[in-house]
DNA sequence: AATGAATGAGTGTTCATTCAT
DNA sequence: AATGAATGAACACTCATTCAT
């Protein structure tokens, strides 16, 4: 009621009516991906995306031509445009590749794992029949670059003589399986982990990636 | 209840009325497991549900007060204790532990991963969120005992001084991760294993298996 | 008020949840027609047309697909399925061809041009644009069949030697332009005939079928 | 009005900031034409009207307060009068009465049939009903003079003894249908005319003329 | 005067659920 | 017990209109 007021300066809050156009997409992307990771694509409702960024639902379609293109920034902001500085980062590492691994581990965790964006992960894998043309999107977008990452990866280390020979095609699971598993069961953690409190997502972390390297190393540390 | 079938002549082609009506539920049930699984439980209608088990859309309300009831009776039907057997199984094997978690690997394959039942495990754990009983059931009947079973292959190997000293709560992971990531994208195969031509289940399988005692062994084979 | 009593008989009114399945198409049908004629295409909402014909919204979608599919039923109902009876008539007509002419212009005043169906025509003008496989629609179930039911009375005058030879390319606007532009007036009609007092509909068809004869005929009457 | 133009360089292409002010709702009206004419009322977007007039949404409502009344001005701006000088033409055409049908048929094609304000008289044939205010003014500003004008050609022929005794309510349709069923069909010409490849609407002008004479004249050229 | 960011009412279509028969 | 006709709430997206700057 007494916020109705027309003319209360509020201080630094945001005019109600303002040009916001710089800010607006990220609110919008943040909301976004809050409710998606929460409800899935379909559950969402565009309102609620607008709503919990203060704008009205025309608004986001000012910015949004469809909740297909919100959700495909929504990946992109939060995975899909992090390969190029990821791939980098891999291709100027400086230490052993069973360093890199681990590092490659740790980071994972880090930066997507332990976030909300974990969270796509999982969503992508509900509603993939659903949506083929996201699920597109995503294999290209997130799937496919983090395939190649990893193979560059296991690559360098059969190149220079650290890892054993490796069948490309399927040696890469051993890296990526125990990070999807983590990253789908997060989301709905007791489901998978049922003793969440012996449960300590750093040492899976580091266990799993100890394990890897036995198997990937030629000669076990 | 089979005793108490009425009269019915028992020809090989079903009679056209008075179908038993004790199948009904039990059509429903199947016709709702392969949609369900197919499509996720908010794409799956009703009468699509209802047409495949051969009634009409009113009769499945008759047995089956909401969708979501249907959902929840679709679950406790499918993942009821194949448990006593394959802890049995366990219990009496008599290789190595080497073999048996080989052995694990192969069969959990050919009984679970590669049929229908694993499609359950993704759709649950996509409506976790929005049926938290359900899920309380799956993690009771289904996650809880995999977990304890595994925990004991794992135990055994300890005991018989095959596999080195593991902490158990994050070593189970070793050979569930695996597992369940292959589960959890075989029914959008295409969204996690980009390259589906050059992929073959059954060499996973050996692989990850081969790779997890690589880590597991005292002495690595 | 009264009327919302619920236990009234209300004598032979039809019941408010009967099995209407046959006569609902049909009532949808009358309501949409007058809409459309009314409001045009676009301007008609569905809802409208579903409370005209007493229904739900939903009902309206039972029966028919979408909007365009009840509009093209509109049109088939009223115009396009009516065809194979006009060009019947046409085939059998016995007298000459003037007289086949004069009885063509009558009856398609009877029968389309003073009735709602006549309303259609301007409609499908207007729209045209905006919808185009609804024009091409009726371009194909309407348009066409009427050009050729004409030319081919054209043509029997010319095999008859009652007409002199035509340019049956252009000849056909000479039945088809008053027609039309009656049938396009119609609806507003003050817009384009500025004296409906001193206007007979009647009178302007008699007088442009014998004016369209004098040109047609080899020797006029 | 021109006379007040500031002082601008006048080079060709317009300046960028300070345009000429007054030239606005000009450019508004014949964006809006065009658009209108081209897609109807409802389907015309204001954002497009303004684009094409390159000013902004916001600056058409500046100068019309909503799209009824900019659809007012459209018309109001277009349909005025040529007709003195149609008039003026008519009184002094020195031919026979045919050669005078003859002329107004085809002038009429070069001057309104051909161009866009042909799209304009099919615009208020659809509209008629939404803007009865417009039609009431297109009716007195454009229909009735354009009556009275086939009118007195007509009353000319019959004073020369060229033509013979006509109903002169009924008769002016004889000349008015053909040219108005070209000028509804013109903007969506498919619809009407099926076979645009085969049909010139110079021979269609020239044979209405001709056929029209053959009933009008005492005796056919 | 001019902008353009923001609004929100409005619409075709879907689908779980009801209920008269 | 079984049907299937009927319902109506829900939802993505559009666009004329407003108004702070």
């Amino acid at each position: 009621m007494a916020a109705a007021l027309p003319p209360v300066p509020e201080s630094s809050e945001p005019p109600r009516r303002g040009r916001r156009k710089e800010a607006r997409p990220g609110e919008l992307l943040d909301a976004a991906l809050d409710l998606f990771v929460e409800k899935g694509f379909a559950a969402t409702r565009v309102d609620e995306v607008a709503a919990r960024a203060g704008v009205s639902k025309g608004t986001l379609f000012l910015y949004f031509p469809s909740k297909e293109d919100l959700f495909k920034a929504v990946v992109r902001k939060n995975i899909a445009g992090r390969f190029p500085e990821w791939d980098l980062e891999m291709e100027t590492f400086e230490g052993t590749s069973s360093e890199l691994v681990q590092y490659c581990f740790q980071t994972w965790w880090e930066r997507v794992g332990s976030t909300k964006a974990s969270g796509l992960g999982k969503l992508m894998l509900s509603e993939a029949n659903n949506f083929p043309e996201i699920a597109e999107f995503y294999r290209r977008e997130v799937v496919e670059p983090g395939h190649r990452l990893i193979r560059r990866i296991l690559q360098r280390g059969m190149d220079r003589g650290e890892f054993r020979t490796l069948d490309l095609d399927h040696a890469v699971y051993l890296v990526l399986a125990p990070l999807m598993f983590l990253m789908f069961s997060q989301p709905s953690l007791s489901l998978c982990i049922p003793n969440p409190d012996t449960f300590s997502a750093q040492e899976y972390i580091r266990l799993q990636a100890e394990n890897v390297l036995q198997g990937l190393c030629v000669r076990p540390t």
